[in-house]
DNA sequence: TTCAATGTTTAGAC
DNA sequence: GGTCTAAACATTGA
């Protein structure tokens, strides 16, 4: 899915506007999403408004007046997308296909229909989810996900960090890194990216990590995090009225997808390999 | 045709 | 018990 950075920004597009907008219609067009039973979720949501919209570690949360809160996992492909009455389009999360032009199209499942306009949870793959849960015990819930700190917390400090890694001694980095007990909301691209920035090699074990290097790391996690916010995500399509922008955060990464390439540290050829089954960009000359 | 794609969970091997 | 990989979910596009 989007990342941590790539679901702050559509919760923060959706935050500015969507709270207020009275909720009139609910349409599932593909159940499995939905992990309750659909009339429940008709009555939990109809008629209620959207108070609140935030997040934690890659969750959407969106509180209503009814008391649920709708708890959102866009996962691999999921979108979200705000359609107002009046003003632009907001869109958030997995880039859009090429030839797409309107909303609901073909993937999407769940559609949200209230007084100031429509929201659309889209997903080609069909592995995200939605749920839930009583907003009253949203932080009892989260917490029984066990989602580690978030990374631009205050409360994340070095301290903490080093300690969540003296947890995990024996494994691999970049494994460590997604592992969303240890921190929340990191995925695949910043993972490398985080491992490019400290100049550490993915694949290295933990213990064998340097005290500059963990610390490294934990500047690198949270640059990397914030950069990508500052620049509205990796693809996530920002509309401005028809033609729209996308995230900006392609043209500063500096190993993901860039297998081949030079490094823009080093000028050394990006490696692209598997770790835990998933692609793993970075530079043999720079990074150790 | 084959493979990989911003995620997570689970089964099985060692 | 710890850690790893592959597979599963489903679809698309290079």
């Amino acid at each position: 899915m989007p990342e941590l950075p790539e679901v702050e920004t559509i919760v923060r597009e959706l935050q500015a506007v969507v709270p207020g907008a009275r909720v009139r219609s609910v349409a599932v067009s593909l159940p499995k999403i939905v992990k309750l039973p659909v009339p429940r979720l008709r009555r939990a949501v109809l008629g209620s408004t959207i108070r609140h919209v935030h997040r934690r570690a890659k969750l959407v949360l969106i509180d209503l007046s009814s008391g649920w809160t709708l708890v959102i996992h866009l996962k691999m492909s999921g979108q979200l997308i705000w359609r107002p009455r009046r003003g632009r389009l907001r869109v958030g999360g997995h880039p859009i296909p090429q030839g797409t032009t309107g909303w609901p199209n073909k993937y999407s499942h769940v559609i949200i229909g209230a007084s100031t306009g429509t929201l659309f949870f889209n997903d080609q793959r069909q592995f995200g989810h939605l749920k839930l849960v009583k907003t009253s015990e949203l932080e009892q819930w989260l917490e029984e996900q066990e989602y580690g700190p978030e990374p631009l917390a205050d409360d994340f400090t070095v301290e903490l960090f080093l300690d969540l890694l003296r947890h995990h001694r024996r494994k691999r980095l970049k494994p460590t890194l997604m592992d969303q007990t240890v921190v929340a909301g990191v995925g695949n691209i910043y993972a490398d990216e985080a491992c490019h920035f400290a100049r550490v090699r993915p694949q290295r074990r933990i213990a064998s990590l340097t005290r500059r290097e963990r610390r490294a790391l934990y500047r690198g996690l949270r640059h990397v995090m914030a950069l990508a916010i500052k620049h509205r995500g990796t693809s996530a399509y920002v509309y401005r009225r028809t033609d729209g922008g996308r995230g900006g955060m392609r043209p500063f990464l500096r190993v993901y997808g860039r297998g081949g390439q030079p490094c823009r540290r080093c000028g050394g050829a990006i490696i692209k390999t598997t770790l835990a089954g998933r692609g793993t960009h970075y530079c043999p000359n720079c990074q150790d």
